[in-house]
DNA sequence: TTGAAAGCGCTAACAT
DNA sequence: ATGTTAGCGCTTTCAA
């Protein structure tokens, strides 16, 4: 009669109770044979009644698929790995699997911790943003620790693993940034700088070599000045970088770019405070446009001009690429994702 | 000789190769015995030759503690759930423990299948951030949920689960609120207006609460039109409530108020917004102050004083509740954690 | 110090 | 349609 008793309840306990055996119970419970409505209905019942709850661990045990993906990022609180890993987390969710994120931190020895922890919950497939896989050269220790993940389960990082045989699922990066130059150039700009980042980055390094390529494509006015990168991705590198061009331009009698593009937004933020301390207007005197269309893009006066990934699209093709690894379907290596440029204040002007 | 092969490898593999029993191989592991040295090598050996790691899974199955904590969180994007996620972690992760993290986007039936989610997968315990238990009155749904989760492990909040014998860690909003008051007022202050949220839930109406109690201690000057909640949390409802409060005024004849507490900054943001659409300074005309103390904060003009509750003490005090709660420790049933006032532009200013 | 064996809670043949 | 049984990979008595 009474709710009930507070022990530990199994298939057995509910077996036992209904009159059948356990794999019958089992078999509601997966949905996997038929079962007669009667006993069924039966079974539901006590199911119920003891708000009795399948162990993920004993059915992880004999199944060899825990529908769990396990995601190791830098950092949640940076805003656009929680845009990622958010995505991904809808994306996984629609397909019946559950995402396990770890943060790194950004230190290569508690990612490669992550990843061992990760294959200790045997996760079915490990999805792994930025990181030492953002690495232009590839941490040894770290990729010897995802070749020995590789063996057993799909691995998809956003960069790269140097010698491992992992899937790779990333931002073109070329075609965004020539989204963003085509835009500063359309609207007359001449000068354009580039600035901000690591250039140990992958996505950075990238950024500054496909700059360098397509300078002359667009009549661009290029200066070694122009490229400034003060090593890092948040708001006071963003600030030092774009003094430190201002510095540079001011000594050797260059003139000022007329548009800057920033490696990221939190960048760019740095970049029009040092363009507004100097005295100049965005975008009058000067336009920018940053990475990423994060949260305060909209919020900070003037609103930046931005590269949109579109995070739906982006944590879709991270899943989905995963789960054609454990299921074993065929996925292009390397997927891209097209980036699209949201126009906001910080760059919206004409020059003649 | 080689490498080695890429079968499942288990504990029997390492002990047969080492010829030992599983038992002693569990027992290097596991570091729960003595072994004689020379096979502790030896099987140690094996262990990295194999890259052997031990299935959790199968660990959970046998010993009851699978050292997992289960966390839900309205909105890991947002970046005061993703600051306390962090601390968790890093807490969590000194215990040895691993957090689980999912997101329920404000959904209570998607609260419930989380905390279901938890239950399977036989967490030791689980945190909530927010959400339903954010709620003044507590969704019956989720309670029962809630109860039944109670039964079989610690569950922490962070604001009240009607009926369910939860531990709760919050913020003393009390104590924050008079901050926030001692700080205005001291500054010559005295038309304060509260401005945001929405009164069903716990922390705002506590605020709301707390203010009209303390209004007289403080001499404020208070008018039903201070206090404005246009429902919301995000930078357009703090907009919004200014406009509407400033409307308000100007058709009652009423004077503006002198400062703005905001329920959080990204209400705040809206508030210096409409603030400056009306062509007022702050601090100079209205100080404005907010809560959370979240990265735009030092970002925008002017830097927005508020309310910092170190979110590192906060994790810290949310895992060692749920770890006490797992072991059986006692601990207080509700722990409050202390604010802290960050005072920056936006209110620093004297009026006399 | 070590091994044998039982058991954790479930699923999946294999019978019936 | 349903029951029996044998694992899944580990830990843990209990003996030796």
């Amino acid at each position: 009669m009474e709710p009930t008793p507070n022990q530990k309840v199994t298939i057995y306990t509910i077996a036992k109770e209904a009159g059948v055996s356990p794999a019958t119970v089992s078999r509601v419970l997966t949905n996997s044979a038929n079962v007669r409505p009667e006993k069924r209905e039966r079974i539901e019942e006590l199911i119920h009644k003891y708000n009795f709850m399948p162990s993920a661990l004993a059915r992880g045990l004999t199944d060899t698929r825990r529908m769990i993906i396990g995601i190791i990022t830098a950092d949640v609180r940076n805003s656009f790995y929680a845009d990622v890993y958010t995505a991904c987390e809808n994306a996984a969710s629609k397909a019946g699997y559950t995402m396990l994120l770890l943060n790194s931190f950004g230190d290569r020895d508690t990612e490669k911790r992550q990843i061992k922890k990760l294959l200790e919950q045997r996760v079915d497939a490990i999805i792994q943003l930025g990181g030492a896989a953002d690495d232009v050269e590839t941490d040894t220790g770290y990729a010897k620790q995802v070749k020995i993940a590789v063996k057993s389960l799909p691995f998809v990082v956003t960069g790269k693993v140097d010698g491992a045989d992992c899937n790779i699922v990333r931002v073109d990066a070329e075609r965004a940034l020539e989204l963003l130059v085509e835009h500063l150039v359309y609207n007359g700009n001449k000068r354009i700088a580039l600035v901000g980042g690591r250039i140990d980055v992958v996505s950075t390094k990238a950024k500054y070599e496909h700059f360098l390529k397509i300078a002359d494509k667009y009549h661009l006015d290029t200066n070694p000045v122009y490229l400034e990168n003060w090593g890092g991705y948040r708001v006071d590198k963003g600030l030092r970088s774009m003094d430190a061009l201002f510095d540079k331009c001011h000594k050797q009698g260059i003139p000022y770019p007329d548009a800057v593009i920033a490696v990221n937004d939190l960048t760019a933020v740095g970049v029009i405070k040092s363009i507004e301390r100097h005295g100049l207007r965005i975008p009058e005197d000067i336009a920018v446009v940053g990475y990423d269309n994060i949260d305060i893009d909209e919020i900070i006066e003037p609103n930046i001009t931005t590269i949109d990934y579109n995070y739906a699209v982006f944590g879709e093709m991270l899943v989905s690429t995963a789960i054609a690894g454990i299921e074993g379907t065929s996925v292009e290596k390397q997927r891209n994702i097209e980036p699209n440029i949201v126009i906001r204040e910080s760059s919206d002007i004409k020059r003649v």
